[in-house]
DNA sequence: TCACATATGTATCGATCGGTATAAATATGT
DNA sequence: ACATATTTATACCGATCGATACATATGTGA
């Protein structure tokens, strides 16, 4: 049997993407209910969206998955073996910034901007997701370093956390000069300019 | 003449730091006037509080103000032309680092953290001094690798916009950083490596 | 002593917050 | 045709939002 009952009148995936829009743009908290029954479908009511989503956090914690899915592969490179370290860590930057100038969404990245909401405990479970992304993506600056080192192409002596989290706090960085308004050209420029720190620190042959 | 009335039984300015630590933590709109009644002195009456500070948004500006004239003049030393420009990025970084990181107030920056109330046009306003503040470092940041170009020390190609975003986008991205749990000896270390930069541009003489 | 100025406590304002109760509308399965 | 399942629309819930009216308390200046 197909599905029974009334259909529903707006697509729930979709509904979903223009969630994440909402949330990216301004976080959990500061996004109201009726923002998004306004936003969602062209227009829907209070007990469409709680039969649909069950809850606001629900829907966040939806959102949240689908911007992992999608926007935030982005870093996937990181984890790639296949890849050399150095091209890695300059294609994750490179890929990351661009997204986060793209138009058609919010400037910089929801996993970066969704910070604030930690503070209330109440909430803690909210932001917990975005954190542990953001952890992800710190752990995968420092494996590389770790790679190009035992791949002997950098020196043993390179300090892997440090520069790891240089990447990191750059690339987090990103996220609220892009909101500011700095264009994508500058920041590629930037990135030239740090993935030099990555020559600096070689082998001497 | 001395004050007249009945005297005010919290103190006013420190009321004013309390409340800028709780907007620090948790910006501006996640901050409720609850919040802050039962923070500041103590606690307080809605009428004592809107007879000192007017209005929410009158207090914040206040606070931000507070801000700027105290943790936020870490920053000061790239306006100085008495120090090298490669030391007042340095000492910059530095300072601001170690502030961040410091115990006995919220981790990170409020002038980097407070960015999420912009979207809203509603409070545009009063988000616009931190991005002055923002837009200000960032110059400041671009101006010391330029007097390093016009000093000579400095490559003529050196794009000063370019270096300048990467210390600011780096600086920004520490806040989240921060928060997140990172330790200020790694930032250290991290800005170590990426003052490394400076020298990969010096003029080879 | 007493008018004046300011702060305080109680009680409350309308608006919005996230969330629901109820019943009508619209599909499927038999 | 008719029972069942699901979504819809209207109306509303208690709680909290930022902000205020009003009367009382407590100080200064003449």
């Amino acid at each position: 049997m197909a599905q029974m009952g009334r259909p529903r009148v707006f697509d729930r995936q979709q509904a979903i993407e223009q969630a994440m829009h909402l949330f990216w743009e301004q976080g959990y908290e500061t996004t109201s209910l009726s923002q998004l029954k306004t936003q969602i479908g062209g227009g829907i009511s209070a007990p469409s969206f709680y039969a649909a989503f069950g809850s606001k956090e629900a829907l966040f914690k939806e959102a949240v998955q689908c911007y992992l899915e999608s926007y935030a592969r982005v870093t996937d490179g990181l984890w790639d073996d296949e890849i050399p370290p150095r091209e890695a860590v300059e294609l994750t930057l490179r890929r990351s910034a661009k997204m986060q100038c793209e138009s058609g969404h919010p400037k910089g990245c929801m996993v970066a901007l969704g910070t604030m909401s930690a503070p209330k405990p109440e909430h803690a479970h909210v932001a917990k997701p975005l954190a542990a992304s953001r952890s992800r993506t710190h752990a995968g600056f420092v494996r590389c370093v770790e790679r190009g080192i035992a791949m002997g192409e950098l020196s043993e002596e390179t300090d892997a956390r440090a520069m790891g989290t240089m990447f990191s706090s750059f690339l987090l960085g990103v996220s609220i000069s892009a909101r500011d308004g700095i264009k994508i050209s500058v920041f590629n420029a930037s990135i030239t300019e740090l993935m030099k720190l990555w020559d600096a620190a070689r082998n001497e042959r």
